[in-house]
RNA sequence: GUGCCCGUAGCUCAAGGGCAGAGCGCCUGACUGUGGAUCAGGAGGCUGCGGGUUCGAUCCCCGUCGGGCACCCCA
């Protein structure tokens, strides 16, 4: 037991998760790559003026680590990417060729109540592309997103990018006489449509004021599937999502309205098809956001996907790999002091020639250090005890099948290149 | 921040106001040049922590810390 506990809402990352980690960075990058953009990260800590400009009121004043430093600033560990990528971009807005295709991976941290999907550190893909304001960079940014679903074995099956528009939705609820200044009201409202009983929902929509007429009007706004097909920037961004090849995961959602206040066009999240897990992600437009800290204007659009979820979500529809967390592809067993050297000898042959070699530390019982390579699930085993020097040769047992071979030294880590291509990693 | 539920071995869980258990995992041996299977044995616990009630608390009560779920919010 230890005496002193992990700090509330972190997590340990044992070899297995780290593997699993690991593994969902090389999915991102492959498919952030893959579109061409560029990896960048920014600071972990910032002065806490920076979210105090435009992030929601509650992510700042109630869901950051803060804490002065010595003299007295207010500093925030970061709760989220977009101000930090908007103030780098700010400063050199005017040097850098746009579009700016940039994507980042790292760790955020929010003071919240930890439950499923939801920790205190947690790790969280950013991916932006500024600089133009175009239905089809909205369209890539949703690409992007279904791409990483498809490279990571999550099918249109099992997962959803919904999305819908501020501009189209602040449209519907002036037409039916929402004033502009109440809409944070009703996007909330919105928000709880499928979160509470339609009884519930519409004594809530009493509450705050919305009358029959209102109501019956919100009703049918919601119930619109097809409000996208007369609004020009949303029919655009679908043809250019199909052209793209990702219109099986991508739909149009009047529900879907985003709680950051950033937010100045396409909004999108995406969740588990059985809609049982928090969102996997959420993002959208926010052309205002780099002038606000101070750039030149500078229209963007991205999203930002958490580790959590993704991790739950990928384990529930069974995409999740099984991963081996020991990366040695050779085992070398230690029989006895005299062959002791040549064992060592032999590992510094394979590392040269390329080879992930692991040997055992310690002089006992071959049997136990079988079951160890084999616990370890390590694949082949470079066998070399007193016959085998005599001999000049170097047995190779393949540990996935028990056959082994003995062969001259000169020819193991050519044998060993072509046994490890018979059979990749399960 | 609010409400409800739960903390027993590394993990999953039993028991129950009176000696704290099982399975898996780990270690050892059967097996002195070869893993997976089987069998036998072993280690591992202040029953989260602190206080209270009691002759006696792992069990009942209170607090606290940690976890889960629903709000809130959000990745």
């Amino acid at each position: 037991m230890p005496t002193i506990l992990p700090v509330k809402g972190t997590r340990d990352f044992f070899p297995e998760e780290k593997a699993f980690q690991r593994w969902l960075y090389e999915k991102i990058r492959e498919v952030s790559e893959q579109f061409g953009y560029q990896e960048f990260d920014g600071p972990f800590l910032e002065r806490l003026d920076l979210y105090a400009a435009k992030s929601g009121d509650e992510l700042v004043q109630e869901q950051s680590f803060v804490f002065p430093d010595r003299s007295g600033e207010m500093i925030a560990l970061r709760p989220e990417l977009t101000p930090s990528l908007a103030r780098m971009l700010a400063t050199r807005s005017k040097s850098l060729p746009r579009p700016i295709r940039w994507w980042s991976y790292g760790p955020f941290w929010r003071y919240e109540r930890p439950q499923k999907g939801r920790s205190r550190e947690f790790f969280q893909w950013n991916i932006d592309l500024l600089g133009v304001d175009t239905p089809q960079a909205d369209a890539e940014i949703a690409t992007i997103a279904a791409a990483f679903f498809k490279s990571a074995g999550l099918s249109p099956n099992d997962v959803r990018i919904k999305v819908n528009n501020r501009r189209l939705a602040d449209a519907q609820l002036q037409s039916i006489g929402f004033p502009l200044d109440r809409r944070l009201n009703i996007f909330r409202l919105i928000d709880r449509r499928v979160k509470m009983s339609p009884q519930e929902w519409e004594e809530y929509a009493k509450e705050i004021g919305v009358d029959a007429t209102q109501l019956a009007g919100l009703k049918d706004l919601l119930a619109d599937r097809l409000a996208w097909r007369t609004f020009e920037e949303l029919a655009e961004f679908f043809e250019a999502v199909e052209m793209m090849g990702a219109g099986d995961y991508v739909e149009y959602d009047p529900t879907v309205v985003r709680g950051l206040d950033y937010y100045t066009g396409t909004v999108f999240e995406a969740y588990d098809a059985a809609g049982e897990e928090r969102a996997i992600l959420g993002g959208g437009r926010y052309d205002n956001l780099v002038a606000d800290v101070g750039g030149e204007p500078l229209p963007g659009v991205g999203f930002a996907l958490g580790d959590v979820v993704t991790g739950l979500v990928i384990e529930k529809y069974g995409a999740r790999p099984s991963l081996r967390s020991n990366p040695a592809e050779v085992f070398i067993p230690t029989f006895d002091q005299p062959s002791l050297g040549e064992a060592l000898r032999l590992a510094s042959e394979l590392r040269t020639a390329g080879l992930r070699v692991e040997w055992f530390p310690e002089i006992t019982r071959l049997s136990k250090q079988f079951k160890y390579a084999d616990r370890q699930g390590i694949p082949l085993a470079a066998i070399l005890g007193p016959d085998e020097i005599q001999a000049d040769q170097v047995a190779i047992k393949d540990l996935r099948t028990g056959k082994q071979v003995t062969i001259p030294r000169s020819e193991v880590s050519a044998l060993i290149r072509e046994l490890l291509k018979e059979e990749p990693k399960a």
